[in-house]
DNA sequence: TTTATTTTGGAAATCGATTTCCTAAAACCA
DNA sequence: TGGTTTTAGGAAATCGATTTCCAAAATAAA
């Protein structure tokens, strides 16, 4: 008879009460807990079904000093990389019955700090982070480490920071790219580069330099730049180079973005692709099939990646009692794969 | 000298203790509230920074009974319009000094309870939906309400559920883009449909019908299709249709992924894009521009439906401090606008 | 049957911040 | 200066679930 005051939260004191034994007990049947009996378990779901009990996330959190949550920090969610990685850690967590929380950087570090703040202060468990274009200070980082909270980083990390770590092979990947490219018959390679104190972008620098120093090619400077992530900036540099007297053959670019920029400045030029000029981008976003011609890309396995990141902390650190010695930091390498479409996919010439 | 143990949180306790005031004290300095001199503020900050004090949201949020949290559910966050919406919604939780969880449903509908559930267990303060593909029942959606949380429904919402929502106006721009093909000069329109037990499919096939009842266009029963939402199923169906002996010039489609599967097919048998067919789709999918030809699509507007829908939220329901009064639901229509490329521009004939 | 052991359930402390209520001190006012 | 009103800060209760410790009951062992 006693109704409880409107718009009040059924709390396992209620069920309790209505069944009459303590709210321990209680907690520990619907935990499931050995020291409940199977009869009290039945009983007490029941009744909590009935009264349409909404365990309390805060209480618990509050108490077991854990959430049970993992946070993850992304650059953008709409990026088929971190959009796949997401996908892949949301499985994961949902498996292991674990709350993710996903927090967007849009590129700026300070919303980057504020991310992590606002996840410290949620008391996630673990945080999973791939830095902002913009990050160049891991004080942030460090921050997470000193609130006991664990930390993998995954794609863009910043190596100088200690943790554990998922990664591309950045490096072998746009060394096999390029190594492509050549076995096409392109001899004229320019790179379309990101901001080298980026790792990712450094590293594709670095496998394309291999590529072409194996192949023994002859690369103006000029060939390489280093600012043209974006559409617009890829764009109006390819124009540039392909108006030049001794224009490139073929551009292997670190990102699809840079690439989309080259089809369509090869494009408008007049150019044929993949005949007259060879492109190769980088991350496989979903437009790099539907262009003309489509675009060869290396693809990243961002599912793998993300689950690689969340597993490290499910089966490596939750599994381990230790308080987590020093210096046994896990990197785990995912291989990425080549996807070669029409735009790099010259008929031999002969 | 005394330290606190390790891996042990710092609490206004530690700080309260370490400057000799009482805690209570201290969470009115930490809180700004009127009942602290700036002296004490001052004082509480400056430790507060020196011993990295972290706030416990669950602490704060169990007392308070509130999280000051926003909770998201959309199907998928790689959808240009979802992934918009967060964006806006992010911006105004943040400028409100709100959290934002982020769940998907994954277009399936046991998903999307789950999530709806976590958000409860979370204790957030209000949910904003999109409804998955799958979704039929409204069952959760009562939950919401059942335990006091609020409630919005934005783009794909389902009526029968009184509450708050935002919509797009499908049926105008349906027959507005309809409209701009007869403009064009096509007379065969086909329409790739969506399953019609959800609304903004049914809109956008009852705008499509209202702009060929008012151009008198005569349309065979078997161009309108009602499961051509993905690219693979759009592209076997056009390609049927193109074959026939009565083909369509021109395709309306719901969904841009039906839009590229028209593309694809009408290309694959060498017909020309816009002179033999014109194709329109919506959504606005970042893949429209890079197509060739490039799309036609209805933009939605998805930053704007995500403020709007979040804004119901933080001016009206906040803001008015009365209990929610039956059936003063709020609708709000963000109107699209149509984006006119190369797939429906056909240059005139004579 | 008696003792030892295992099960089962309860009482009470606890997590950390908020908030209500209250008192002492300070400021104000004739 | 005596009385009143503000103001500043503290004590203690509270939010709801978990968990430790303990006792009673049930079971097993002797």
């Amino acid at each position: 008879m006693e109704k409880r005051a409107k718009n009040k939260r059924v709390t396992i004191h209620d069920i309790a009460r209505s069944i009459g034994v303590a709210p321990s007990t209680v907690s520990k049947a619907l935990n499931d807990l050995p020291s409940a009996s199977a009869k009290i378990k039945a009983l007490v779901d029941a009744k909590a079904r009935e009264l349409n009990y909404k365990h309390n996330s805060n209480a618990a959190n509050l108490r077991r000093g854990s959430s049970r949550t993992v946070g993850v920090i992304v650059p953008r969610v709409n990026v088929a990389l971190f959009s796949d990685a997401i996908s892949g850690i949301e499985e994961c967590c949902f498996e292991n019955d674990h709350r993710l929380i996903i927090c967007q950087s849009d590129e700026s570090y300070e919303k980057e700090v504020k991310a992590v703040d606002t996840l410290l202060k949620q008391n996630v468990d673990c945080i999973l982070i791939s830095l902002s274009r913009e990050t160049k200070s891991t004080h942030h980082l460090r921050e997470i480490t000193n609130h006991y909270v664990h930390l993998v980083q995954f794609d863009r990390v910043d190596p100088s920071f200690q943790s554990h770590m998922v990664v591309n092979d950045n490096i072998r990947a746009s060394y096999n790219a390029v190594k492509h490219l050549v076995e096409q018959g392109y001899r004229r390679i320019a790179l379309l580069g990101g901001p080298e104190y980026l790792p990712v972008y450094k590293e594709r620098k670095d496998g394309y330099l291999q590529a072409i120093k194996e192949a023994e090619l002859e690369i103006p400077y000029y060939y390489l730049t280093d600012n043209a992530v974006k559409t617009d900036l890829a764009m109006s540099r390819v124009t540039e180079l392909l108006k030049a007297k001794n224009r490139p053959d073929a551009f292997f670019a670190v990102s699809d973005y840079a690439a989309l920029g080259a089809l369509k400045a090869a494009r408008s030029l007049g150019l044929n692709i993949p005949d007259d000029v060879g492109i190769v981008g980088f991350s496989n976003e979903i437009f790099t099939e539907v262009t003309t011609p489509a675009l060869s890309s290396v693809m990243q396995w961002g599912k793998e990646i993300g689950i690689a990141a969340v597993d490290i902390y499910f089966s490596h650190i939750l599994r381990s009692k230790s308080p987590a010695k020093k210096q046994d930091f896990i990197t785990r390498t995912i291989d990425s794969t080549l996807i070669i479409r029409e735009s790099s996919t010259r008929i031999p010439a002969h």
